[in-house]
DNA sequence: GGTGTGACCAGCT
DNA sequence: AAGCTGGCCACAC
């Protein structure tokens, strides 16, 4: 962790450690990056990682329910779950099934 | 440097 | 049960 590095690399920085058919939530990278209760940041930031020359994989964060709200906000509306499916992530109605068990905890991870 | 905005969240009505 | 409100704070204009 660089202490250097802006709010979004930082956020940018968390997502990319989101392991591979896994999924977390905005407020626990909020939380992660030390603006716990600054969730809405978050997904801002997501807002402009398109412009990252590195990937970011977006689409492995969802909101406290496991609903896909940001999926709007990818290419396609229905990427975002393509995604996830590609992954190995079930998505129905536009939530993650097995939120519960995919969702990946970075206090647990350190 | 004030104002608006945002891919959320929790609490209240 | 479902909708509204306030709060959180970084960033662009």
């Amino acid at each position: 962790m660089k202490a250097d590095e802006s709010f979004f690399e930082k956020v940018y920085d968390m997502v990319r450690k989101i392991p591979y058919g896994r999924v977390s939530s905005y407020g626990e990278i909020a939380e992660a990056i030390g603006m716990k209760g600054s969730s809405r940041m978050v997904g801002w930031a997501m807002n402009a990682s398109h412009s990252q020359t590195i990937p970011v994989p977006a689409h492995r964060v969802v909101n406290r329910n496991g609903m896909l709200t940001g999926k709007h906000h990818f290419a396609s509306p229905t990427l975002m779950q393509e995604l996830l499916q590609s992954e190995g992530i079930e998505v129905n109605d536009d939530k993650v099934v097995n939120f519960k068990e995919l969702f990946f905890s970075f206090k647990a991870a350190q």
